[in-house]
DNA sequence: CAAGCCCTCATACTTTGGTAGCAAAATAAG
DNA sequence: CTTATTTTGCTACCAAAGTATGAGGGCTTG
């Protein structure tokens, strides 16, 4: 589009220069003149050019790179909990230990515990008690809380 | 500064059109072959100078909108905790209950609850019967879940 | 004021939980 | 294979939690 608009503008003004050229033959000594005008005519039309070409906004101001930051909440509930790693290794606590801790938590009993994992009561009192040990609680209850607080269990 | 070298450009080029014209006059039928040419070139450094002047990249493609994504962590901890009023009313708890529920959910046996309150051992006992009752559970720990469950408690 | 609810407390009893100490398998690590 | 850790299990005792039932005092409300 721009492009014929050009090829427009060119003719014409070529055809300008013919007339130009005819009107001020005459004019000789003004040759540079002539030259000079072409000169700035054709430099005005290559501006002109490159802002339609290059579809700037005729003010040129600044770059256009706009950047645009867009704050993104992500909420962390119990869906994404990660297991404190570090935390584990550093209490010592074992898989059987956290897996009873789970089960603490969900408000099961000991018995209850005990049959779910099919392993006696006197089993799950005694992973009790090194659990309540290494958390330093003195309650199930408390084993929870703290469990929960330090992200051992979601 | 980029005026200065369009200046100096514009200089050595009305220079060279001087020679050229000095050269070419013998080809006098070339004469509009010559005014072409310095429409070219002028057009060309009009193009040049409006992309330096305006400061664009030199390909002046599409504007450029760079969209940054900031994920924000957003824990949904005791800070934005609100109580489920409706399900408390449902349920019928008391304004005692919830604060047994509470203290309940923060590990202390109901001996120490019961200083807490300044009330007997029994009272808490009894608290607690109706506690549990009213949310059929079995077990304060069983209490505990389901009250953070029901958003009842933090 | 009587009815209803909440909070309080008590007794007696049952069940569950927690402590202490010991020890045998199973598994992992070297 | 040996050593260390984990998992499992036991007995016995004590502490705490939970159940059932009753009851008195305070407060609100029809």
């Amino acid at each position: 589009e721009a492009t014929i608009v050009y090829s427009i503008s060119l003719a014409f003004l070529l055809f300008l220069l013919k007339w130009l050229e005819l009107r001020f033959i005459i004019f000789h000594k003004s040759f540079e003149i002539y030259i000079g005008a072409i000169a700035v005519i054709f430099t005005a039309l290559g501006i002109w050019l490159a802002l339609k070409l290059f579809r700037r906004d005729a003010f040129g101001t600044k770059p256009k790179v706009k950047t645009i930051v867009v704050e993104k909440a992500v909420y962390i509930t119990n869906e994404n909990f990660f297991l404190n790693t570090s935390l584990v290794s550093e209490l010592e606590l074992s898989k059987r230990e956290l897996e009873i801790l789970s089960l603490l938590a969900e408000g099961y009993s000991n018995q209850e515990i005990a049959s779910k994992l099919f392993v006696s009561l006197s089993t799950v009192k005694t992973h009790n008690q090194n659990l309540f040990e290494k958390l330093e609680v003195k309650r199930r209850t408390q084993a929870v809380e703290k469990a929960k607080r330090l992200h051992l269990i979601p």
